[in-house]
RNA sequence: UCCCCGGUAGCUCAGUCGGUAGAGCGGGUGGCUGUUAACCACUAGGUCGGCGGUUCGAGCCCGUCCCGGGGAGCCA
C-alpha cells in the first residue's frame, strides 16, 4: 500500500510493509549499505532510507544521484542514528528515472535567480517545495473563510469588452491576422474580429462581481488577473491572482474591517496549520518573519484619513525623495515610513482625493475624497485596494462623462444603480502580495510556479 | 522606461598592480560497519556572456550589444 512520508513520519509506531515513491535529495554511502533521503512533496521532510545488502536492487543504489525518481517497499523502523525519529529500512528499491550527472540542483543553497531559470525544476528544492505547499493550502482557505460568512465564489470573465474596464493597461484577445488586420479609415475593424468587438484581457473582477453582489448579498472573486503594464518590480506581474470580495449593504468601515479580518485570519492559518514549512521561511529567508506575522495576528491595524496621513509625513522631518503632498497619490518610501517605521505595523489609509482614485469609487461630502481604502503592510506597501461604491446613479454618471468616458458603454454598470441600488463596497486583495507577506519572500516572481512579467515568457 | 550593480567549471563563489585559471559542492574512481549539506584520498571538468579595441601580453582597461539583479517610475 502507498504511503505518504508525511504520515509515515507522523506515525505513532513502526509500521511493517510500507511503500514510498519519491525523489532522491542525497545519497550518502558506507561499505556495506547506503542511506537515501527520500522526498514525495507531501512535507518538507524526508524519510531515511537505509539500503543494504539485503536489499533488492541494491545493485543500482550508485546509479542513485541527487534528483533521481525511486520507489520504496520495506518496514518504517525506529532509527538508531540520530536526527529523526523514524527511517525506512528498505526490502526492495527501484528506480523508477534517473537523474543524470548534469542535474542542475546541488545540495547545497542556489540563489533565487538562478532557480528562476529553471522555473520548471525549481519546484523540487525545499523552499519551492514549500512555497507551493503553502500558495495551494492558502487558496483552499480562502475559499474556506469566505464560505463559513455565507460569501459566494462569483467566476467573472477573464476576457472582457475593454469599454467598462476603465484605465489599466491591458492585453489584447483576438483571432484576427496579425500579418493582415483589417482596417476601416486606418481604424482596426473589430467587427471583424471574434467578438465583434475589441476584447481584452481582465484587469479585475469588480464591475462584474458587483452584479452578483446585488443579488446575493456577498460574494467574492478568486482568480487570475492580466495587466499589460511595463513594471520592472519585485512585487508586480503581467499575470496574478486577487480576491475580490463584495459586501452589499455595507459601508467603507465593514470594508476596513473585512480586509482586517481575512488578512489576520490567513497570517493565523498560516502559523498554525503549515507551521514546518513556514519554519523553513523563518529560517532561511526572513529571521524577523515570526515577529513580523504575530504582530499582525494580534494587533489592531491602524487606521488614519489620506488628509492625516499626510500631514504627519509632512511633520515628520524626514527628507522624502518625493515630497508629501494633499492630492498626491503616497510614494513607495512614503508607505514604508509609515508601516515600517512609525507605525511598525499595517495600516489603512483611507478618504483618498477623488483625483488620484477610480470613477466608482463614492464620493465623500467634502467633495474632495473619495471612500477609499488601501492596507499597507511593511515591505511590501499595498497588499488590499477599495472602496465603498458609489451607489447613486447620478453622481457615478457624472463623474464617468467628467472623466472623459462615456456613459454608454457603461449602460449595464448604470442600469445596477437604477435598480434597488443600495450602499456597497469591496476591495482587491492580491494574493501573490499576500503569499509575500507570510512568507517574507521578496520578490512576486518566487512565490508563483511560472511567473510572467515583460520580456519574461519562458516555461 | 530611467538610475545603479553584476555575468569566471553543472552550481556557489575567489581571482591582488594587466603576466596566461582556483576552491567548495556536484560528477567519476577507490576507501570507510549508522550516516545526517556524511567523511577521507585521487581524478575529470573552462570560448572567463558575445563582438570589437588598447597592449609585447586582457578574466582584469575601453567601446558596444545581450542576459540577470536591485531601486524608482508606470500600476482602479
Amino acid at each position: 500500500m502507498l504511503h505518504s512520508i508525511h504520515a509515515l513520519l507522523r506515525s505513532a509506531s513502526a509500521v511493517g510493509d510500507v511503500f514510498v515513491n519519491g525523489w532522491v535529495r542525497t545519497r550518502r554511502d558506507s561499505k556495506d549499505f547506503s542511506f537515501l533521503e527520500v522526498n514525495d512533496g507531501s512535507c518538507l521532510a524526508n524519510v531515511q532510507v537505509l539500503v543494504d545488502a539485503g536489499t533488492e536492487g541494491y545493485d543500482l543504489v550508485k546509479q542513485i544521484h541527487t534528483g533521481a525518481a525511486v520507489s520504496i517497499n520495506g518496514d518504517l523502523v525506529e532509527s538508531p542514528g540520530k536526527g529523526q525519529r523514524w527511517e525506512l529500512r528498505a526490502k526492495r528499491l527501484q528506480l523508477v528515472g534517473d537523474a543524470p550527472e548534469d542535474y542542475p540542483l546541488q545540495k547545497k543553497r542556489h540563489t533565487d535567480e538562478f532557480l528562476r531559470t529553471i522555473a520548471h525544476l525549481r519546484p523540487r528544492t525545499n523552499k519551492y517545495g514549500a512555497m507551493f505547499r503553502i500558495r495551494a493550502r492558502l487558496a483552499n482557505e480562502i475559499h474556506r473563510f469566505f464560505h463559513d460568512r455565507g460569501f459566494y465564489w462569483i467566476h467573472t470573465p477573464i476576457i472582457t469588452g475593454a469599454d467598462c474596464e476603465g484605465a489599466g493597461e491591458m492585453f489584447h484577445v483576438t483571432t484576427l491576422d496579425l500579418m493582415n488586420v483589417p482596417k476601416t479609415d486606418g481604424q482596426v475593424d473589430f467587427a471583424q474580429d471574434f467578438f465583434g468587438k475589441e476584447a481584452n484581457l481582465t484587469v479585475s473582477g469588480q464591475l462584474s462581481v458587483e452584479t452578483c453582489c446585488l443579488s446575493l448579498g456577498k460574494v467574492y472573486t478568486f482568480g487570475p488577473t492580466f495587466r499589460s503594464e511595463n513594471s520592472n518590480t519585485s512585487r508586480h506581474m503581467a499575470e496574478f491572482w486577487m480576491i475580490e470580495p463584495e459586501l452589499a449593504f455595507a459601508d467603507l468601515r465593514d470594508n476596513m474591517a473585512l480586509g482586517e479580518e481575512i488578512t489576520r485570519h490567513l497570517v493565523r492559518f498560516v502559523m498554525e496549520e503549515c507551521a514546518e514549512d513556514l519554519a523553513l521561511f523563518a529560517k532561511y529567508v526572513d529571521t524577523t518573519l515570526m515577529q513580523t506575522l504575530q504582530n499582525i495576528a494580534e494587533h489592531d491595524f491602524v487606521r488614519l484619513p489620506y488628509t492625516e496621513a499626510i500631514d504627519l509625513l509632512a511633520k515628520s522631518g524626514r527628507q522624502f525623495e518625493f515630497a508629501p503632498a494633499w492630492g498626491k497619490d503616497l510614494q513607495s518610501e512614503h508607505e514604508r515610513f509609515l508601516t515600517e517605521e512609525h507605525f511598525k505595523q499595517p495600516a489603512i489609509v483611507y478618504d483618498y482625493p477623488k483625483d488620484i482614485k477610480a470613477f466608482y469609487m463614492r464620493q465623500n461630502d467634502d467633495g474632495r475624497t473619495v471612500a477609499a481604502m488601501d492596507v499597507l503592510v511593511p515591505s511590501i506597501g499595498e497588499i488590499i485596494g477599495g472602496s465603498q461604491r458609489e451607489e447613486r446613479y447620478e453622481p457615478l454618471a457624472r463623474r464617468i462623462s467628467e472623466l472623459g468616458f462615456d456613459p454608454a458603454d457603461y449602460w449595464w454598470y448604470l442600469e445596477t444603480r437604477k435598480y434597488g441600488s443600495v450602499p456597497h463596497a469591496g476591495f482587491g486583495l492580491g494574493f501573490e502580495r499576500l503569499l509575500m507577506l507570510v512568507t517574507g519572500v521578496p520578490n512576486i516572481r518566487d512565490v508563483i510556479p511560472f511567473p510572467r512579467t515583460p520580456k519574461h515568457l519562458e516555461f
